[in-house]
DNA sequence: TTGACATCAGACACCTCTGTCTGCTTTCAT
DNA sequence: ATGAAAGCAGACAGAGGTGTCTGATGTCAA
């Protein structure tokens, strides 16, 4: 419930070995908790090249660490849709410019969407709700003329694009699919799984 | 690696209160473990009704526990779909009857899907090995004859699918879609995403 | 009815993780 | 060059979890 930053920001200027501690300790973390999710602190601390309590000294709790992670990510990819115009165009083509958009900014941060399972749904939302919002006028745009299909709400289609897009950014990491072919096909994916289509009723 | 056996069956056959035992514990479970996915053992006795040291009587490790209840359900899925008949008729009506019918059965086993969050992709596919053995041969005859996007491998469209399933389910427990709308819009959303529809692209 | 099975109650050893603390040393900023 | 900030090394308490065990009590099946 608490209104916590996402990033603990530069709040006071740290001086220039702190700075990068923390910038190891956030790839670290990144690092880790892609492969194990609930990678302990030593873990992270290890891959960081650091000692366990250099952490608690930039990050208050482990909580904080990891909403920090995720924030950095969040954040970034927010800039990037808002920047690809999800309100310019036809909802189609706003809706693939955007997701291919997305999937670019996300290549850094593929080891990330693993720590997504470790969260509720409910998290998960709360999580990417700026995300959501930034979408949420296009899809209930798209459901108006036509384009996604209507008789579901528009949180539906959300999650929907949601869950594709992690799965896409897991399939990645397995290697079962290569990443020049994986844009494409998220898109396409998503596009076809939100659009309403009228021939596949029978 | 071992070949665990995905339910501890009916080796000996136990007492009428064993049996009454371990039915209230993989019902007590699925439901701890929908609450939260790291409910512990003591929080599982308690909501079964029993001691702690009663669970490892019939289940020698936590990790056993998990298997014999996620087994459970994807024994029962499995046998739906086959019975759904996935090598009959166009590739796009099987589809969309298999999933029509597995999502039925998921009905029972809602809870059970947030466990699937804690697990890796990884795990997550060997665990749900039955059902996508099932439908791979079904999504190979559709990118043949056109019906699905060829582009990509049917694994591809596999994860895609048990990730809208599986997205679909969360979405039903969060109450942000009703249960009638949510089998015809799970259904749609499935067929569209893994269509190879060319009006998509420009 | 009787003996084997199952449960209960409670304890135990063991492990891992978190968060804190205490010196001591290194590194930066001025 | 000097003091403050940051890092290191290593320890600590506390919490919570797993799996095991014992002995007493209840329950089923033949």
């Amino acid at each position: 419930m608490a209104p916590t930053p996402a990033t603990p920001p530069q709040d006071k200027p740290r001086r220039a070995d702190a700075e990068r501690s923390v910038a190891a300790i956030l790839d670290a973390a990144l690092e880790a908790l892609a492969s194990d999710p609930d990678a302990s602190m030593a873990e992270i601390a290890r891959q960081a090249g650091v000692v366990r309590a250099t952490i608690y000294v930039h990050f208050p709790t482990r909580e904080a660490l990891l909403e920090a992670v995720t924030g950095r990510a969040i954040a970034e990819v927010t800039r990037v849709i808002a920047a690809a115009a999800p309100d310019k165009g036809k909802p189609t083509e706003a809706l693939m410019r955007v997701v291919a958009a997305a999937w670019q900014t996300l290549g850094r941060y593929h080891p990330l969407v693993a720590i997504n399972t470790r969260l509720s749904p409910a998290e998960l939302h709360r999580r990417h709700a700026p995300v959501l919002a930034l979408l949420h006028p296009l899809i209930e745009r798209g459901q108006r003329d036509g384009s996604f299909r209507p008789d579901v709400p528009a949180e539906w289609h959300l999650s929907m694009l949601l869950a594709l897009v992690h799965a896409a950014s897991a399939e990645l990491r397995t290697g079962r699919v290569g990443a020049t072919n994986a844009e494409a096909a998220v898109v396409e994916t998503v596009a076809g799984a939100l659009a309403h289509h009228a021939t596949l009723k029978p």
